[in-house]
DNA sequence: GCCACAAGCAACCTTATGGTTGCCTTTTGA
DNA sequence: TCAAAAGGCAACCATAAGGTTGCTTGTGGC
C-alpha cells in the first residue's frame, strides 16, 4: 500500500494548510479502523463501562466465539485502543483512553478546519457577486 | 473482577449501564470504518481543507486510479461524511461535517463513561485497602 | 497428581476491500 | 459538429478481515 506522503502535487486542491491529520494518518487510520466495526464498538463500549474484563468474560456479552474476540481485542489492542495485564490464569483487557483522545482530538480539528474553509468560501463568494 | 457492583447485579459484564454507543452502533461503525483508512483519511484532509474538488482534481492529489478514488468517495459517502452535487460535467465533492460531529461525540462519551469508570474503581480500592 | 477452566495457536473458509483496466456516456467548447 | 475532457459501469484480481473449529498449553484448586 502506498505510503500517503504529506507532500500532494500543487495541481488542483494545493495543500492551503493541510492540518497535520495527514502526517500521522497511518497510526491515525489504524485507530479508526479498529472501532470501525459493530463488535468491537460493542467491546469498547463495555470496557469503558466497566473496568476490566478477562476475555471469558467479554465473550459472555457477544455471539460470537472466543476466538473471534480474541481477535478483535487484538486490533484493538494494535491500534493502542485497550491494554492487557496477567492476573492468574486469566488476562485482563481494559481501555487505554490515550488513543480515543486522540482520535477525538483530530474529529475536532476536521470541524474546525471545515468550518474556516466554509466561512472562507462564503466571504469569497460574497465578494464576487 | 467488576469492582463495587453499584449498578451491574451479576457475573459478567452483562449491560450494565451501556451507554447509548451500541445502540446505533453500525451507523457509527460505518463512520469510523470510512475514516480508517490513510487514503479516505486523506481525502477528508483535503476536502476539509478545501471546499468542494471534482474526482478528477481530487485524484491529482494521490496516486491511485480515479476510480480507486471514486470508490472511496462513495464510501465516503455512504456513511455520511462527504455529499456531491452535479455541476455541469463534473462532480463536486463536499464534506458534510453531521457524521463528523456525531462520532467525535461518540468519542467524548466513551472518554467520560471511563473516567467514570476508573474513578469507582479507585474509590473501591481505596475503600478496601 | 489430576481435573477443569482460561487462554493461545494454527489452519481453514467466506466475503469484503482496495485497487486495477477497459469501454461507454455525457458535456463542453472551438 | 466533433474531439477531448469528466465521469460512470462492470469485470477482474489479490489480499485482508471476520469468523469458525480443533488441539495444545498454562494455572488453580482439591
Amino acid at each position: 500500500m502506498p505510503a500517503c506522503d504529506t507532500t500532494a502535487p500543487d495541481t488542483g486542491p494545493r495543500n492551503a494548510g493541510l492540518p497535520a491529520i495527514v502526517r500521522s494518518s497511518d497510526v491515525l487510520a489504524s485507530v479508526f479502523a479498529a472501532l470501525g466495526d459493530p463488535m468491537r464498538l460493542k467491546l469498547v463500549a463495555v470496557l469503558c463501562a466497566g473496568g476490566a474484563f478477562s476475555i471469558a468474560q467479554l465473550t459472555a456479552t457477544t455471539d460470537i466465539s472466543r476466538q473471534g474476540v480474541t481477535k478483535h481485542l487484538q486490533v484493538l489492542a494494535q491500534a493502542g485502543l485497550v491494554s492487557d495485564v496477567k492476573r492468574g490464569r486469566e488476562r485482563l483487557w481494559q481501555l487505554e483512553p490515550g488513543q480515543i483522545e486522540e482520535a477525538k482530538r483530530t474529529l475536532e480539528i476536521i470541524g474546525r478546519e471545515w468550518d474556516v474553509a466554509l466561512s472562507k468560501l462564503k466571504a469569497f463568494a460574497e465578494a464576487t457577486l
